[in-house]
DNA sequence: CTTAACGGAGGGAATGTTCATTCCGAAATC
DNA sequence: GATTTCGGAATGAACATTCCCTCCGTTAAG
């Protein structure tokens, strides 16, 4: 990935998720990342195929945390936890990359290739899902029902906790993580 | 609220709710509402007045299947699965409506009055879940935490059944609302 | 009862701005 | 010197908003 892209996608990344999408042109974005207009162009096709690629790049980077709380826990109800921490901790420490994820997660302009780009980093938890059901400690839901206990449940609660609505101490990360845990675990 | 108000507000719904905001000119809502550009003008203040209001009015409009759900129940379990049920009744019927909330949800241009008119409507819940607490059938949460695995737990598994992601028959609603029941639930 | 004056709502053409995108000369790289 | 990348002025379309003319209902005067 070439120097100039890597800075337009930051440059990308850090105006839309505040200003929003219709509100920022790319002209703007050229001047964050010290580029021209005409040099975005030579990268992505335009700006909807810029929004997409930052998409999936952002979901490719939230899954590293995921991945890495995977290693850290021997029962499941520790490896849940262990991928609930991590990822919080990282939507806190990269606010921004959770704001715009979950601000075009329904978006009309993500087109079905996205979409399936994203489902691919889903891959390693559906490992974790698989195995804690056949282990029995897991209901045996949809796996895409277990991942709103997940991601969803993360970047909810990292979100209300940047607004300043829950502030997320450690008492109320681990109420958080408990209650997620008691909706996926098995009886 | 004048008839012409009215469909505008229906127009501009249906509109943004599948083509999203920057991709609906005012040209475009007037035309779908049988009315005037101006005429627009002379009822909102501009554009992103009118989506404003346009929230409001949908989160009123969903806050009344909740409010249905709350006499329905005898205990704190039942009454929690009747709103769920009701609710998310309500989503399939009004997908749109549920879309467009969900995809406004957290975007730059909702003011803070917006947000403040919105709450208002939560009040409601907000009783069932003290009284709940006070009894000892739900967790001591806090509110916003409950609201999690209410609100946003109904919209995303609407969202997930109309995508066909899952199919949200009798058994995968049921266990849904038990996974959320769980999860809110005292132990 | 008729008609004239008024006021306010509606419509839509016109305006001016704001961009996304292009394109070509300049700079850099090889 | 050739080839690729860059920049940014220029272009053209799209669109939010305005402005003013039209239409209609109401009221007042005759």
């Amino acid at each position: 990935m070439s120097e100039k892209r890597t800075a337009i996608l930051d440059a990308t990344l850090e105006l839309i998720s505040q200003r929003g999408f219709h509100n920022t042109p790319m002209s703007l974005i050229a001047k964050e990342a010290n580029v021209g207009p005409g040099t975005i162009y030579r990268n992505f096709e335009n700006k909807e195929a810029l929004i997409n690629q930052l998409f999936v790049e952002l979901k490719r980077r939230i899954s590293e945390p995921m991945l890495a709380g995977l290693s850290e826990g021997r029962t499941t109800e520790e490896i849940f936890q262990q991928i609930w921490r991590r990822t919080f901790q990282y939507c806190l420490n990269h606010s921004e990359e959770m704001l715009f994820l979950e601000q075009y997660h329904n978006s009309p302009f993500l087109t079905a290739e996205t979409e399936a780009a994203t489902r691919e980093y889903q891959t390693p938890i559906l490992g974790v899902f698989q195995n804690g059901v056949r282990s029995g400690d897991l209901k045996d839901m949809p796996f895409e029902m277990f991942i709103f206990f997940v991601w969803t449940a993360i970047a909810s609660h990292a979100q209300l906790h940047l607004n300043g609505v829950i502030i997320m101490d450690e008492d109320k990360l681990s109420q958080a993580i408990q209650a997620c845990w008691d909706a996926v675990k098995s009886n």
